[in-house]
DNA sequence: CCCAAACTGGACCATCGGTCAACTTACGCC
DNA sequence: GGCGTAAGTTGACCGATGGTCCAGTTTGGG
């Protein structure tokens, strides 16, 4: 059981976390600067969350669950039921849409992590992009055609897009791309 | 005009950087221990590399020499002369064979950056697959295409691959990607 | 040979992620 | 309602890092 002040702690420093990445550059957001901006001692964030690295997987994990819950039991085409390939053109609109509203946040994550592809949320979602393309293009290497497709989303790029606000490119131009693939 | 001692300690600083990123981790690897295993004072680091990056930059710049020469002036399918998809597929075989045998060196240097995207490297690569993209399929999104393309050699994706020593799949998968993308 | 410009080295600095031991607080239980 | 304890909190502290600076050394053109 976690504490009621523990877990407003928590929330406090997931809420800060957030405001501080958004105002301010990804370099500016130390760990001591979260602790100040959320009230709390720098203990009780590396208690909370271990090190950096986790700090930001919890940021992103909470602005991933509801993609999630959509995708394993939400209505088609996201959920389950829909034909494959417009599955996967719907999810990859949805991660998009998902990663441009919260650029930095991943961009942070992506920066402090030391293994992105063995992250649960990435392994999940190569794990689900490689099912539907296995069902509607049996010829390919699904497993690697789903880790270059999903390359597409790293924070860089998305970045230098949303710069210019083109993430709307960003979106045609993959489903054109899966579009023509499984054709 | 830059020095002979110059000279030589830019090269012995490049060689160590080289060495010590081959047997060591990345982590490992501070300027620090750069200046000690070159033998000189760090202070002579920074005033011929600048920072970090600069130098890791100079490192990959040092060995990606060779492949632009033969983009540029070499002989078909990699230089002109080939048919743009013949030189499409011709320049990721040679781009990932490069990487591929330089995984820790661009791994450094992608950690080290700030913005790849801006990189000299990054952009020449960019503009050639552009042009080749635009030449053999007009209807694309060239640009676009040419960063998701590019996307597939991050050293997130290329040291999974080399660990299982599986890079032969990136190649073969990237080159079917490539040719169903072009039919 | 001489001297200005280029180069060198390493002590020094601010800052960072992370630890830890002393202290405080919440809450299940009687 | 009080109490004991497990859980939580804190900030001083630590070692390491990237980067600066300047007093001293070296180089090579005139």
């Amino acid at each position: 059981m976690e504490r009621a002040d523990a877990a407003r702690n928590r929330r406090a420093i997931l809420r800060a976390t957030e405001e501080l990445l958004s105002t301010h550059d990804l370099s500016q957001v130390s760990m001591d600067r979260v602790a100040a901006a959320a009230g709390v001692g720098k203990g009780t964030v590396f208690h909370r969350f271990g090190n950096r690295e986790g700090l930001m997987r919890a940021l992103v994990e909470s602005r991933v669950q509801e993609l999630s819950d959509a995708v394993e039991s939400g209505p088609p085409p996201l959920g389950p039921g829909a034909p494959p390939a417009e599955r996967l053109a719907a999810f990859f609109d949805a991660v998009i849409e998902l990663a441009s509203r919260n650029v930095k946040v991943m961009a942070a994550f992506e920066q402090a992590s030391t293994d992105r592809l063995s992250s649960p949320i990435y392994v999940s979602w190569h794990a689900h992009v490689t099912g539907l393309l296995q069902a509607a293009a049996p010829s390919f290497d699904a497993d690697l055609i789903a880790h270059l497709l999903l390359g597409s989303l790293h924070s860089d790029l998305m970045l230098h897009l949303l710069r210019t606000g083109e993430t709307d490119r960003l979106a045609a131009g993959l489903r054109s791309m899966i579009e023509t693939l499984l054709r």
